[in-house]
Formats: C-alpha cells, structure tokens, sequence
DNA sequence: GCGATATACTTGAGTAGTCAAGCATTAATC
DNA sequence: GATTAATGCTTGACTACTCAAGTATATCGC
C-alpha cells in the first residue's frame, strides 16, 4: 500500500547511494576525507588556488560553519592556509597548501581507480547526461 | 589543471546534490528527519510492516548501530515499536507503530508536493532511468 | 553436545555536520 | 557621516552518524 511517484523513489535511491558512497570513499582516500578531497579539488581549480569559506560552503553544499569546522583540522595538518582579503577585513580565504596540492593528487588517483570499478565504460555517456541532469535539477531545490 | 574524469565528477555532483536534498528535507516533512521518513517508508512496505534492524540497515545504506540510534528516540515518540523473534533470540523486530503510520502519511505527502516542484514532469522520464542506474551502480559498490 | 565461528544487536568514544546566535566589518540610505 | 542592514565568519549546544569492541544467541563441524 501506499504506492510512491517516481521522483520520490529517486530521492530514496540517490540518499542510499550516496550513502553507501561516501562511506567507501571516506576510507579509501589515503586518510582524506571524502569531504576534504572536494574542497581540495575545488581549490585546485580556483584562480590563484584560493577561495572565500562562503563560496566553498556553496560549491561544496555546506553551511559556513560546516566549512569552518571542515577547515580547521585541516589547516592543523597543512592541507589548507588562511590568507586574510586587504579589501574587505570579514573575508578570510582558504588558501591550497603544498601539503594540500600532494594529499589531493593522492587522492585523485584513488578515486579514479574507484569509479572506474564503479561505473563501466559503456555507462560513460549516460553518467555525463545525468551529472547534467542533477545539476539542473539542483537549481529548482 | 588536474583534469577530473567524468565518473569522478559525477560523485561530486552528486554529493551536493545529495548534500541540498537532505538538508531541504529534513525540514519539510513534519518534525521527521529524511531517515526517519525513509525508515518509515520501508516498514509501510515490509510483510506485517515489520523488519529486522539488520535488513533496515540494509536498505537504507547505515550501519547498524546508526539504526539502533536512529530508532531510538523514534521509538520514545511512539513511531515504531519493539517486537521480539520468538525463533531467534538475537533478533528484534521493528514495526511501523499507529503514530508511525500517521506521521508516514503526513510525510509522503509532503514530500510529494517537494518533489513535484523538484523535478519538472517531462524530466521524468530521465529521472526513473538515473533511478535504475543508480541501483545498478550500487552494486559495483 | 562441545568449541569455534558467525550473526543480531548495543554501547563508548569520537567525527562531521546542523542551526541559532554573536561578532566584526562593509555597504546602503538618508 | 551616523544608522541601519547586509555579509563573512566563528562559536555553543546539539543531532546524527561512524567504527571498534562487547554481549548474547545461534549454527556448524566434528
């Protein structure tokens, strides 16, 4: 009884896999969180490696204070710096750290390995189609 | 730099996807947690809405102590009940108690009005189809 | 039918976040 | 140019998990 729609059925699906996901990857990045490795990538594709905590928090899908608590173990251990903006005294940006660069390297390497068991090569064109798909679909959220 | 490939971007994508979806849900569905709602779900579905904590687990993607914990205060509030297994003395049932039932359907319907703004009904063709392979992927897991 | 192994669940200690409130600083309005 | 509002970040108190270890029961091989 109670049948459900569809799109209902994807919210179930997508949260069991991405849980199951993101267990996995926690423990099979070289001691980086899964967490970590993405604001480490995002960093490393940022103008002048560095970023605002606010848009980190936006890109990655995070509050400000998540980040903020994400962040702090992290520059601890010299993944991460905090560079301080002269325009504009609140902002303080996150700097990728050398220690940072050499983690997230590792890391990537890992997860290529992994989703190439993940996702088999004839799945490819329809993992892309749907990246697009739930990029869309996260503006209507 | 650092090219990602598109299976890796795709667990990025949806990670935030994810990351939104959750943090929307958990405060629309009536004083019920997504999980709780999920857990919820599979009870209404289960033969004599009940089932073991190890399988619940199972479906939803959790370990089974954060079954234990998730169940916890569910069952405080009266949503889910205790039920042992005359059979096997290790195992205890959970089953879909009255006010479960009740705060199931409240949910259901909310959810439903969220995921009707959240995917656009000619996208949802697409979307079962990323629902089935999602499940496939799982598997690779 | 006894010991070894496996299963179902719980618990202790810790991590990863949330939300609401707070503190600085900057921008906008008048 | 003083007030008000908005922005960027952090903090306190809390929830929701995780993993590793523990307890209890069941099953298997002999």
């Amino acid at each position: 009884m109670n049948r459900i729609s569809s799109a209902v059925r994807f919210c179930l699906t997508i949260a069991k896999f991405q849980a199951e996901l993101n267990r996995r990857l926690d423990s099979r990045l070289g001691g980086l969180g899964f967490n970590e490795f993405i604001i480490l990538y995002h960093l490393s594709q940022a103008d002048k490696f560095k970023m605002r905590r606010v848009d980190l928090a936006e890109k990655i899908g995070l509050t400000a204070s998540g980040v903020t608590r994400l962040l702090l173990p992290m520059e601890k251990v010299g993944l991460i710096k905090r560079e301080i903006n002269e325009r504009d005294a609140r902002v303080s940006y996150v700097v990728l750290a050398p220690g940072g660069k050499a983690k997230f390297d590792e890391g990537l390497e890992r997860i290529e390995m992994f989703t190439e068991d993940l996702v088999p090569t004839n799945k490819l064109k329809k993992i892309e189609e749907l990246s697009g798909l739930l990029s869309e679909l996260e503006k209507n959220i």
